[in-house]
RNA sequence: GUGGUUGUAGCUCAGUUGGCAGAGCGCUUGGUUGUGGUCCAAGUGGUCAUGGGUUCAAGUCCCAUCAUCCACCCCA
């Protein structure tokens, strides 16, 4: 092992063996945004690193610890994005999308870089798909988005996982209910566990997800819930999101205590999680953001979204084996036996393709034997095996690589023969 | 970032109280001229993660480094 450049800390490659699982969910993804009517966006893997700090929240430790910046040539700071939603915010004010339609419904997949301590499905490099609904403040927006997320782990056939929803309140609600929080938490902050007390002036809200037996028994005890301090306003609005996820026949679980870890959601949030995952068992998590695109500089709009994790997700359904073997793509292997037959041999093989259909051949000169060896290892349907005889009476055999049977078929008429 | 786990062939893993580096799978080539899968045979393949130390002798013991996985933290 001396000498070999090896991939960095926290990245993988996705081997040409496996990668069929990724593409087959992507292109079911790509299906059920379509059937919902949600258009994709792409955008840069970096940004400028203020929008993330504006966006995601300075106090959080995606960006005081984790993200990967550096100093362009303009010695300007720019951030490899550590989530999309910045990125598609920005997207959607610089390019006045508010002007083009009052709403808006889209979808991103693609990479995400945090620098964090690696383990089961949690990388450095990571991929993210979402999606986005700018322009209603309304729950049927909400709906329609926790729909979408539902609808998508329902139909890659996933069984074991559950939708929590909660809420967050606006913003000026929240605020209040964060200092009576600290007010009915702190004659108790001394026995909280030393996270926590870090936690109690940094976010507060964290305090809930802590997993110490201690802590867990102050918090049930003492922590007054935020659903008991919203405005009837909010309190209608969850109301009316949980009985329209009724309506759809939406399974999900309130968890009054369930908390985001990026500054700007309001009201609405979700999340859904595993039961097979470890630790890492959030599959995707998401709510309302209704302050964000004007804090970033665009007018006031209103917006839902959600962020998924691809390599949990597969991950998941590796566990639930929901993958069957890669299908046999190949229809027909080429066997020339020799230099004098070669060059017909390619020939043919662009015939066949040109009819569209896939064809490989041996490209290292080897034994009829290691040749059919190959055609048996690449899953061909037929394999054709030529030689100076074809040529010379300008027939091939077929040979069916499943039956074993062969077929003598003229040599211009091998298309009509794949075509039956 | 903190704690722990593991690191031997392409893959999965054995390797005894320290004494010649192994198996299965894979891959290559054969098993009478030009036909795969099963079977049989032979072959290929390792600086035992890296660097030090102890010892006549280290895959094995000690130290360090790196990587990995798991939990915490954080989060999708």
């Amino acid at each position: 092992m001396k000498n070999k450049i090896k991939s960095v800390k926290g990245t993988y490659d996705l081997l040409p063996s496996e990668i069929y699982k990724w593409q087959e969910v992507e292109n079911k993804l790509r299906s059920i945004f379509s059937l919902y009517n949600f258009l994709e966006i792409r955008t840069p893997i970096f940004e400028k690193s203020k929008l993330f700090s504006r966006s995601v929240g300075e106090f959080t430790d995606i960006v005081n610890k984790e993200m990967y910046s550096f100093l362009d040539k303009g010695k300007e700071s720019l951030t490899l994005r550590p989530e999309l939603t910045a990125s598609v915010v920005r997207s959607y004010i610089e390019h006045n999308f508010q002007q083009i339609s009052s709403i808006h419904k889209i979808w991103y997949y693609g990479p995400l870089f945090r620098q964090e301590k690696p383990q089961s499905g949690r990388y450095r490099q990571f991929v993210q798909f979402g999606a986005e609904i700018f322009g209603s403040a309304y729950p049927e927006s909400d709906v329609e988005l926790i729909d979408l997320a539902y609808t998508i782990y329902t139909q890659l056939g996933l069984k074991k996982w559950t939708l929590y929803i909660n809420t967050l309140g606006k913003k000026k609600n929240r605020k209040k209910y964060i200092d009576i929080l600290k007010e009915s938490l702190l004659p108790y902050k001394d026995k909280l566990c030393k996270n926590c007390k870090n936690r109690f002036d940094k976010n507060i809200l964290r305090l809930f997800d802590c997993k110490n037996r201690q802590c867990k028994k102050i918090m049930n005890e003492h922590a007054p819930l935020i659903i008991d301090h919203l405005s009837t306003e909010e309190k209608d609005y969850f109301e009316e999101v949980k009985s329209l996820l009724d309506k759809l026949n939406i399974k999900y679980e309130v968890d009054p205590t369930m908390v985001r870890g990026l500054d700007y959601y309001t009201n609405t949030i979700f999340e859904i999680r595993s039961e097979n995952l470890g630790s890492q068992d959030a599959l995707c998590g998401g709510g309302r953001y209704d302050n964000l695109v004007e804090d970033l500089g665009g007018s006031s709009t209103p917006a839902v979204g959600f962020a998924a994790g691809m390599e949990r997700l597969l991950i998941a359904m590796e566990k639930e084996k929901l993958f069957k073997n890669e299908s046999n793509k190949l229809d027909i292997f080429i066997a020339p036996m020799n230099e004098n037959v070669r060059e017909r041999a390619i020939q043919i093989v662009k015939e066949i393709r040109n009819n569209r259909y896939s064809v490989d051949m041996d490209f290292q000169r080897r034994s009829v034997k290691a040749m059919m060896r190959e055609a048996n290892r690449k899953n061909a349907k037929y394999s054709i095996v030529i030689g100076e005889n074809e040529l010379q009476s300008g027939e091939v055999n077929i040979k069916n690589m499943d039956s074993g049977k062969e077929k003598t078929v003229k040599i211009d008429r091998i298309n009509d023969f794949l075509s039956k």
